[in-house]
DNA sequence: GTACTCTGACCACTTACGTCA
DNA sequence: TGTGACGTAAGTGGTCAGAGT
C-alpha cells in the first residue's frame, strides 16, 4: 500500500504553488501561536470534533489532496501544515499498527503450527515403540527357527556323507522369498505366537514390513530406513490429515 | 535530449509537551 | 503533589518526482 503511495509524491504538484500560496496567507490568519521554536513547543490537542473529521477524513483517503487539505484546515480551524502533519502522523501510527497486527497473526500461525509439530514428534515416537514392539516379536521366531533348521542340517549333513551324495541343502539350491520364510517361521510358533500371528502378520506382506523387518539389528529405528514404510499403512489408522513428512520439509 | 537545480510532498526518526494512573 | 508511562503534535533530515532552465 505505502509502496505504491510513494509513486505518488509528485502527483499534486501542479496545486503546489496555488496551494503554498493560499497556505501561508492562511497560517498568517490563524493560529499561528500554535507554531513556536522547537524548545518551547506549544502543543495543544486537538479538539474531539476535530479528530473525528480528521478520522473521519482518513478512512476515505489516507493521503488528501491539497484543496480537501485547505478546505478541511479552514472547516476546523486548523492550518493545512497541521492536517498534513496529521495525516503523516497518522499514516505513521495506522501502519505501526498493521504491522503489529500481521505479528500477532504471525505469531498465532507459527504457535498452532509448534504444537501441531509436537503431537506429531509424539505420535512418531508412539509408533517407533510399536514398531520396535514388533520387531522384537518377529525376531524371536527367527531365532527359533534358524536353530531348529541347523539341527536338522547338521543331521541331512550327517546323511549326505553316509550316502556320499552331492545333493545341496534346500536353501542353498531356493533361496525363499521373505514370505515363504515368514510362513516357514510361522511353522515353528507355538499356539501363543498364532495369535499373534493373526493379529500381526495377518497383515499382508505388501509394505515389505517382514522383509524389512528381518533386519533384526535395530536399524529399523534409524531415519533413513523409513523411506519405504508408510505408518497409516501399517496401523491402518491415523490420527492426522497431513504427512509427517512435511514436518521435515 | 540531457544534466542540473529548485521545490514540495513524503517518510522515518526524534523531541517536547499534555494527560492520566 | 510528584512522577513515570504513554500518546501525540511538531521538528529534522533525507529521498523522490516533477517543473523549469
Amino acid at each position: 500500500m505505502f509502496e505504491l503511495e510513494t509513486m505518488e509524491y509528485g502527483q499534486y504538484s501542479s496545486y503546489s504553488a496555488e496551494a503554498a500560496a493560499e497556505e501561508e496567507a492562511y497560517a498568517t490568519s490563524s493560529t499561528s501561536s500554535m507554531m513556536r521554536k522547537k524548545k518551547n513547543k506549544n502543543t495543544k490537542r486537538f479538539s474531539d470534533e476535530q479528530i473525528k473529521s480528521l478520522e473521519t477524513m482518513f478512512e476515505t483517503e489516507t493521503r488528501l489532496e491539497p484543496r480537501k487539505k485547505l478546505q478541511l484546515a479552514r472547516e476546523l480551524g486548523l492550518q493545512p501544515r497541521q492536517v498534513a502533519i496529521w495525516f503523516q502522523n497518522k499514516r505513521a501510527r495506522w501502519k505501526s499498527k498493521q504491522l503489529e497486527r500481521e505479528y500477532n497473526k504471525l505469531q498465532n500461525s507459527y504457535n498452532s503450527l509448534a504444537s501441531r509439530f509436537e503431537s506429531m514428534k509424539k505420535e512418531k515416537q508412539t509408533l517407533l515403540i510399536q514398531l520396535q514392539k514388533l520387531n522384537d516379536l518377529i525376531q524371536k521366531p527367527i531365532e527359533q527357527s534358524q536353530s531348529s533348521s541347523q539341527v536338522k542340517e547338521a543331521n541331512s549333513m550327517e546323511s549326505e556323507s553316509e550316502n556320499g551324495g552331492t545333493i545341496k541343502c534346500e536353501a542353498e539350491v531356493k533361496p525363499s522369498t521373505s514370505m515363504e520364510r515368514s510362513e516357514h517361521v510361522l511353522d515353528v510358533v507355538s499356539d501363543d505366537d498364532t495369535s499373534i500371528k493373526v493379529e500381526y502378520f495377518g497383515l499382508e506382506d505388501e509394505h515389505g514390513l517382514m522383509s524389512f523387518a528381518e533386519h533384526g539389528d535395530g536399524s529399523l529405528t534409524s531415519p533413513e530406513n523409513w523411506s519405504g514404510f508408510e505408518s497409516n499403512d501399517l496401523l491402518g489408522q491415523s490420527s492426522c490429515d497431513y504427512q509427517w513428512w512435511d514436518f521435515w520439509s
